[in-house]
DNA sequence: GATTCTCGGCTATAGACAGCATGTC
DNA sequence: CTATAGCCGAGAATC
């Protein structure tokens, strides 16, 4: 079939896909063609990776354009909103706009309601719908991209009621959903009413294979040698590197994609798989890749930032979460550059943008699952993601996927295991508390359900319902979480007779359209009362208390993956306990609210990512929470419940954390003192910001006295800008950070209005002589006359600031660190 | 005597969405 | 917690 011979497109997109190289259709895109794409039809597609998804869901679009609707994009992911976007502009020719929105990303600024497609996470979209986004109910085609992420314990469930909304608001939307190779295909479309396209189908052949004893056996039977030699080559990932840089003809070396199972074991990989890319490296490549690592350097002065440059200096690069995004997506593009020659990467890579190799080579194919209790056999289906990463269009004959095994045995295992098993079928995680507990609160605010029944009528729209046998488990779960929500406030129910009304409470909308999980919400109001006890919400207080006291009790969740939520406290603990605090009140009777208090609540909440407690932090951490006690809001568990005490110190690491961030002790200080990366960082911080933001709008909502709630701003700029509290307003003002604001502050400019009204030659000295960062300054405070012509930096200014910002960690100095070389 | 090998003990363990209002060095 | 691999240092084996 013959792209110019689709009826139903916008006029020049047949020709314009022929220009592209589109000759025929891909066979799966011709069956998707015959089920009705072009007319509207449902239809899900169960098809590999990179084996022309992306035409379907632009067909079904264009057509729906053609049509005078439009059409939205659901992605899992950020990166690959901007990915498709860039995709989807080819066809603004044909006078198709493209929007994009997601949490840090907005178009253009321009109204998404004017865009004929519109690319979002699905965590957007359910926001969107929350927020009664303007467009949201006029759309003729949804696509949902990686929908077997309906499987997904956290994020899955958004996706799946997102859908069902999306359905139900929009008459006779299109629904295409495009899916991995899942066990369960048809269970998918007989959910979304569609039909469906089940294909095996490639345009590039993928080879799977094992390697073990120096042989790569694949699974078409024919074998490949590939022994283990000398160093650098003596281990099985370095002879396969090797090998595929080696016997790739094109000149250029076919690259590795090589996954590990954790951060650090990606970054030794990369480190010992760098003497074998640096043998196969071109005078020119070596002068580039010196550029990039040196770019890389200057990113972001971390230990992190520094071993990464070092592979990439020899072509080899690893890729994990705890990078900054600026890095992950160097190393990303100068991989499909062919610059880089192989990354070593924990599975962020697999589900993450498009990073095709000649080889992929799949070393653990077991990761540490803490739930599990140990070392977990990755899924049938994230094995053939990774796999399918195998084979560039157009440069390579075949992809080649290579699991590793330390013998014959193994090999087996491995063969039965991943290569010719089928993957898992994807189930829904709707049950889970977790999940339901936000989605029904957002399900009742937003007008889907006004009665338990009609909530219960609702969740039969979600896959849940089509896969289960029946609906009790969920009832019992639902009815729980309604009680839950009632007992906080959120939910309001009126029974009388046959009537069985639920609305959600004024601050139930509130923390819906805050995208908050209403446990997030429940402790940060219960934190929040508890530092500003004399509030007049006392009897309210005293009321949920009371509920709670009566022991909202779940009904058991089957679901034993749920342990790591089983031992959050349900609501809050007696709200008097909180205000017991002995020695901390101040004057009028309440505990303080410090920074590191706000931190540490936020940080207890479900919504921030916990981290980890490793050796030693335990000791060091108690003896920080027994000397700032005083300054943490509510009631502490007790340190004999083990395991919710070591919840409340891992909480106080990550307050510990925002606080250095927040008294400006550099980001490479931070990453050390804290064992993670720069990305981590940057993600506690960006979470912290987030839920304080949410905390003041609620602190605002139940009445807490203005001064809390300026206290609260406060620590949530500080977090923001990464400043001390003297900095806060200059800080504010752009192009200035954490860095220009503390240099300015030394030099004796100590805010705003002092960059107006300062000597320039003092401002130019702080900023080390940067002209044109100093007038921008200047300007943006507001200043009539920023010029910068004829004005000399002020020497004794520029010591100052120096002063000042060197070699901040906060703490005095690292005397200890030498002792160790003493022997 | 210096280098390599081996073994036992210790340690650490993937990822990343959202709001809101504009901008780092 | 139902585990395991990498790393490090100490002592043994080897040159």
């Amino acid at each position: 079939m013959e792209p110019t011979s689709l009826s139903g497109l916008p006029s020049g997109v047949g020709e314009a896909l022929e220009a592209e190289g589109v000759a025929d259709l891909y066979p799966p895109q011709a069956e998707a063609v015959g089920a009705g794409l072009l007319e509207g039809e449902n239809l899900v597609a169960a098809v590999p990776t990179a084996s022309g998804k992306t035409l379907i869901a632009e067909l079904a679009m264009l057509s729906a354009i053609e049509r005078g609707g439009t059409a939205l994009y659901i992605v899992p992911l950020r990166a690959l909103a901007s990915e498709k976007r860039a995709e989807f502009e080819r066809f603004e020719e044909f006078g198709v706009t493209v929007g994009v929105s997601t949490g840090n990303y907005d178009s253009d600024g321009e109204w998404l309601a004017t865009r004929d497609v519109i690319v979002a996470t699905s965590e957007k979209v359910d926001s969107l719908i929350r927020n009664g986004a303007p467009w949201i109910d006029d759309l003729s085609c949804v696509v949902s991209d990686e929908v077997h992420l309906v499987n997904d314990r956290s994020r899955g469930p958004t996706l799946e009621v997102t859908l069902a909304k999306l359905r139900r608001i929009n008459e006779g939307l299109q629904t295409v959903a495009l899916s991995a190779t899942v066990g369960n295909a048809r269970e998918i479309a007989d959910w979304l009413d569609a039909a469906l396209v089940d294909s095996d189908w490639r345009p590039i052949d993928l080879r799977i294979g094992v390697h073990a004893n120096g042989t790569i056996d694949f699974d078409d039977g024919s074998r490949t040698e590939v022994p283990v030699g000398d160093p650098p080559t003596d281990d099985q990932t370095a002879a396969l590197v090797d090998d595929a840089l080696g016997t790739v003809e094109d000149g250029q070396g076919g690259s590795s994609l090589v996954f590990v199972n954790s951060r650090r074991n990606a970054e030794s990989a990369a480190g010992d798989l760098a003497a074998v890319t640096r043998r196969h490296l071109e005078e020119s490549e070596r002068a580039e890749l010196d550029a990039l690592a040196e770019e890389i350097r200057s990113g972001s002065e971390t230990d992190t930032g520094e071993t990464l440059a070092d592979a990439v200096e020899s072509g080899a690069a690893f890729h994990h979460a705890g990078l900054t995004s600026a890095h992950r997506e160097l190393v990303e593009d100068a991989f499909r550059d062919r610059l880089i020659k192989c990354i070593c990467a924990t599975p962020t890579l697999a589900a993450g943008v498009n990073t095709p190799a000649r080889r992929v080579i799949v070393r653990d194919w077991r990761r540490y699952d803490g739930e599990f209790g140990g070392m977990k056999p990755l899924d049938v289906l994230e094995v053939h993601q990774m796999c399918g990463r195998a084979g560039r269009p157009g440069l390579d004959p075949y992809g080649e996927a290579v699991l590793l095994a330390n013998s014959a045995e193994r090999s087996e295992e491995l063969f039965d295991r991943y290569v010719w098993a089928d993957a898992e079928p994807v189930r829904s995680k709707l049950a889970a508390e977790p999940a339901l507990r936000t989605h029904v609160l957002a399900t009742v605010a937003t007008g889907f359900a006004s009665t338990r029944d009609g909530l219960f009528e609702f969740l039969t729209n979600t896959l849940y319902a089509e896969q289960a046998d029946d609906d009790h488990h969920l009832r019992s779960v639902t009815d729980g979480v309604v009680e839950y929500l009632v007992a906080n406030d959120f939910l309001e129910r009126d029974r009388d007779g046959d009537r069985d009304a639920i609305a959600a409470t004024s601050i139930g909308h509130t923390v819906s359209r805050l995208y908050l999980d209403p446990m997030s919400a429940a402790e940060l109001i219960d934190g929040l009362r508890a530092a500003s006890g004399g509030s007049g919400t006392d009897t309210d207080d005293a009321t949920t208390a009371a509920d709670r006291g009566d022991g909202v009790q779940y009904a058991p969740n089957e679901d034993s993956a749920e342990k790591t939520q089983d031992f959050v406290t349900y609501g809050r603990v007696d709200g008097n306990d909180g205000r017991e605090e002995a020695d901390s009140e101040a004057p009028d009777g309440r505990p303080e609210l410090t920074p590191l208090g706000l931190y540490h609540l936020v940080s207890r909440t479900p919504d921030m990512y916990e981290l980890y407690l490793k050796s030693g932090d335990e000791k060091r951490y108690t003896q920080t929470y027994h000397e700032r006690e005083d300054e943490l809001l509510g009631p502490a568990p007790s340190e004999y419940e083990e395991v919710r005490f070591d919840d409340w110190l891992a909480s106080l690491k990550t307050a510990r954390l925002l606080e250095d961030w927040a008294t400006e002790v550099d980001e490479d200080r931070i990453a050390e003192r804290y064992q993670v990366g720069p990305g981590d960082v940057r993600g506690k911080v960006d979470t912290a910001e987030w839920l304080l933001r949410a905390a003041e709008t609620l602190g605002r909502e139940i009445g807490l006295p203005d001064d809390a709630v300026a206290a609260v701003r406060d620590a949530r700029k500080r977090v923001e800008y990464g400043v001390r509290e003297e900095l806060l307003d200059l800080a504010g003002v752009r192009e200035v950070g954490r860095k220009r604001a503390r240099r300015l502050y030394e030099a004796g400019i100590e805010s705003r209005s002092d960059l107006r009204t300062a000597e320039k030659a003092t401002v130019l000295g702080a900023l080390r002589g940067r002209e044109r960062t100093a007038e921008t300054i200047l300007e943006n405070a507001g200043r009539e006359d920023p010029s910068m012509d004829d004005v000399r930096p002020d020497a004794s200014a520029a010591a100052a600031a120096t002063a000042g910002t060197a070699g901040n960690d906060g703490e005095g100095g690292n005397g200890q660190s030498n002792l160790g070389d003493f022997r």
